[in-house]
DNA sequence: ACTTTCTGTATCGAGCCGATATAATGCATC
DNA sequence: GATGCATTATATCGGCTCGATACAGAAAGT
């Protein structure tokens, strides 16, 4: 399931352009499966060399064609063998709980700066799911519900995780400014393998 | 914050070879920043070549030298510059959403299989969470302790939610096997360029 | 006797990500 | 009236990362 499956599964509600297909990753994929233009429109293009989707040209005054894909037949029946993949990946790629792992080298202004600003970033997560709520719902599939109720579940809990403990993180760490009592710089190896089990 | 800048920080606890740190990335990290070898070992050849990691191989018998790597001082204010980062990204890539999302092109036994296999994925990451919290607590800063909360609240709100919308969704999608009703494939583009606001 | 697991290193291709380039239109702010 | 930004639309490129694969002996389970 890479960016090519999900753009051929986009393109089976209808045709659509790489700009249009840029939005949907936007909008309702937005909070767990992010594309670029850089893997769109290679996407894009591999699939129409595969012949799992056509497109044509659409010339508009002032603006470079659009270049309008819908799936094929093949694409369909490569679609639904994607489908099969039994198990399915959810990964998460945190730079900020890897930050916040480290908290023991950092002042408290930069932690609490990190804490804000990923704050900032779960509302404006929380906006896009009400923008999506009251939009048109009339085309969503029991899959796209159920999928968009996971990621509000998700986004609660870390708002609500956050504003529970970022007040002990912030103690916890202000005691000792910047760990630097490395008395145990020379810690032998034998220390680390032991903890590693 | 890259693999590069993750290993820095695990090597600020003490010297260690790859195979160390993967341990590592296995164990308290498996939950939100993956990296196997492929990552790794080219991470700390950078490393070392840009001087922010000295190593010395050790020899073994019978197996191939250990590589144990520190960090120098150069590399520490590398890592505190690299903490300075007012923004870490905290990225979700959802193979299993994304397959959700096209529920409706899917048998009801494609569905369950791939949620019972989510929920087992689940229960391994449960169990780990109860072997991180059972082993040597001692050296663990107030960040790890942080993060492993934040994972073990996630995990735990994305088993309850499974648990309470799976079925729904199967009633929901069962109803029309495989979505083959395709009336409405020439649907003009007009209709999804409205979609997409 | 056989197979798996563990220790340990390393590379390679495929895929993906962010930045960047191009270019016209329209809207709003200065 | 001009500057600047957002929108519409395409596309590429370098660097990073991922999963698979390779090698190889030791230990331990079946």
């Amino acid at each position: 399931m890479d960016v090519k499956t999900v753009c051929l599964g986009m393109l089976d509600a209808g045709p659509a352009s790489g700009y249009d297909l840029k939005k949907e990753f936007e909008s309702s994929f937005a909070h767990f499966f992010a594309a670029g233009f850089g893997s769109i429109y290679p996407a894009l293009s591999a699939l129409a060399g595969e012949g799992l989707v056509s497109f044509r040209e659409v010339p508009q005054e002032g603006r470079p064609d659009r270049k309008v894909y819908a799936i094929t037949e093949a694409g369909r029946q490569k679609l639904l063998e994607s489908l099969g993949d039994p198990n399915p990946s959810h990964k998460v790629r945190s730079e900020f709980l890897a930050t916040m792992c480290f908290a023991h080298l950092m002042t408290r202004e930069q932690i609490e700066t990190v804490i804000e600003n990923r704050r900032a970033e779960i509302h404006r997560y929380l906006e896009l799911f009400d923008e999506l709520e009251q939009g048109d719902c009339s085309d969503w599939t029991p899959g796209h519900r159920f999928v968009l109720g996971f990621g509000k579940a998700m986004i609660k809990t870390k708002l609500e995780y956050i504003d529970a403990n970022a007040d002990l993180l912030l103690e916890e760490t202000s005691c000792e400014p910047h760990g630097e009592d490395r008395d145990e710089v020379e810690r032998p190896v034998e220390a680390r393998k032991a903890k590693a089990r």
